[in-house]
DNA sequence: GAAAGCAGTGGGAGCGCTCCCATTCGTGCG
DNA sequence: CGCACGAATGGGAGCGCTCCCACTGCTTTC
């Protein structure tokens, strides 16, 4: 399905050609000076950048894209899940962060958002067509095949989360384990007894990291009551039932770690349908530092993520990779392409 | 600063020309079978379509580009404010919108956020050089030249939200008025006898919108006391200061309509902190339906704009307005681009 | 003092596509 | 039966750029 064809858009503006002749210069020096190659003299590069300013040139993309087989693009890809919600912050906390990086950079950002097999045939077909130099992917689940599919087509890609422990694509994740049990060590150091907790979907890496920091925080300090534990799936709905379920098993809970801010706020209205009063009958811990953990009543006592910083690491750590390939071919730096950020507790009232 | 450049990205993929000796026609004739051209008799086309297959050819972009002068590309330009907020879930809703419309095409989306006088520049060369097709102008401030001087060069554009009532340059908007005057009679019919408002940023057109919306429900309630006024940012902590100066000036107010949701849990806030009941004492209606709404305890009462509705109409229109330009040269169909989308109240626990 | 370097430069050869001008048929008409 | 005309097709001419080879004057080296 073409969309929009036919014969140019408007006037086209000067071209290289152009720049070249009002410089007095050939083609070829002309793109020497635009490219910042060095072996041009000084006088040529000024003539140059002057007759550049003065045509007011601005570089073909589609032709330069043609001629050198780069296209100067990345590509952000977002797997817009079934349930459609993809918590919302952290995308835009990651695009901020994508951009502010990829605003020194004359490379453009491509949004992509699959949402179904078809959107994700189409983007392999793309990325399989080179039609971008890189492509980072956000939200993967465990079972996502794209991260391969991309490696063994040679493009560069970097995932925000591992997949697994073992994760051999380039990655830029946030210390969830840690902040976990950052989160759990403060339930017990206020003295709660029976700390109870809320998953995320437990085919994501990240949601059994935090699940393992749980575990680790309640070992550490020599209490094996771990098995207060309910599967939820990041959404409102799910962390609203998974607390239903965690107070039919064990109504004395006094205490519940959500894998998610969003989940937690579902885990409030739960709290507050069953007359438990947070946080002096039950403390109430999330995990993101989202928009909601501020508007809660009580305001919740969170886990903050950098996520900002890990959309602009995750450019960083991709040009790296882009240039990388080039540079030093195949030489095998392997690693360095691993990066885990740290989390922090946020201490709010709810705890 | 050239970004990444040298020889090419990768292995090419399969060229029109191998399709078309593949499938034993010319290089023309590929071309005309891959872009549906009428011309071709029905044995021919089922051979290309199947050498296609075959070969698993993708057309390159940057050459479809380069020879046809269009680039296939839209851009979506967020100025990303001085308070650098801009109302995150309104972005994602209008991205799920302009997303999915896209899905359909074989249009690109990129994403431009402008941050800075530097990134304005960078983009109106972007744009004055043709490099994408059309654009889409979300969050436009009354005083942002961008959109006249889009026009000037040529290039289709839509905005999101008027700038002014007798705007000119193609734009989708909701009622604000509407909506505002829908929420106050909300109010008043709910027996509250002194209204208040806390409005956006007087300079943008919908928050004035909003105000005079606020406006026409006293006056049409004969009830002319709108001096109740208190001008916010549309950020939470201005909706808050703003709640303050309202107290401040009226401690017997008894309701407050704000122009957003994120003012409103300022407000909220705020009025915690003075003692005052939600809504008992005092009821609070927002505007946006943004996910802190639901979150807010009270519920908040707010009025809901089509947002993803919106993003979708932009780019049937954008698509419009570029298609449109092509076919019939300069025609005056002028009107038709002016869309406004019904705004409605969804009635929560805070009023 | 001649050979050999090298910085600086010009311009040809494409990149893969679309546009469009032929060219080749087949058919309808006078 | 010959001419004209349209449908279907082939392929040349670029689009504006980058890459790279060839070329010019110098300066360096033995």
């Amino acid at each position: 399905m073409p969309a929009a064809r036919g014969g140019g858009t408007g006037k086209p503006g000067p071209t290289l050609e152009q720049v070249a002749a009002r410089a007095g210069v050939g083609r070829g020096t002309a793109s020497r000076v635009i490219n910042g190659s060095p072996r041009v003299s000084e006088r040529t590069r000024a003539a140059v950048q002057a007759a550049v300013a003065e045509l007011g040139y601005v570089p073909n993309r589609a032709a330069r894209a043609l001629a050198a087989g780069s296209m100067d693009a990345i590509a952000l890809v977002v797997p817009e899940q079934e349930n459609r919600l993809f918590a919302e912050p952290y995308f835009s906390e990651i695009l901020r962060g994508v951009s502010t990086e990829l605003a020194d950079t004359d490379m453009q950002l491509l949004l992509t958002l699959i949402r179904d097999e078809r959107g994700r045939e189409r983007f392999r077909q793309y990325a399989a067509a080179h039609r971008v130099d890189g492509v980072l992917l956000v939200s993967v689940h465990g079972d996502d095949p794209l991260p391969d599919l991309l490696r063994d087509i040679g493009m560069p890609a970097v995932i925000s989360g591992r997949r697994s422990h073992d994760e051999h694509v380039p990655y830029v994740d946030s210390d969830n384990l840690l902040g976990a049990q950052l989160a759990v060590e403060h339930l017990i150091g206020r003295g709660r007894r029976k700390v109870a907790t809320v998953t995320g979907p437990l085919d994501m890496y990240a949601a059994r990291c935090r699940l393992d920091g749980y575990h680790e925080a309640l070992r550490a300090a020599g209490r094996p009551d771990g098995h207060l534990v309910e599967e939820g799936d990041f959404t409102e709905e799910g962390g609203h039932r998974a607390m239903r379920r965690l107070l039919e098993r064990e109504p004395g809970l006094d205490a519940v770690f959500c894998a998610s801010d969003v989940m937690a706020a579902g885990a409030r209205i739960a709290l507050r349908e069953a007359g438990r009063e947070v946080p002096d009958e039950v403390a109430l811990v999330g995990f993101d530092d989202s928009a909601v953990a501020r508007h809660m009543d009580p305001p919740l006592t969170t886990v903050r993520q950098p996520i900002e910083e890990m959309g602009r690491a995750m450019v960083r750590m991709l040009l790296g990779l882009m240039t990388g390939r080039r540079e030093r071919a195949v030489r095998d730096t392997a690693g360095q392409h691993h990066l885990v950020l740290p989390t922090e507790l946020v201490r709010r009232r709810s705890s």
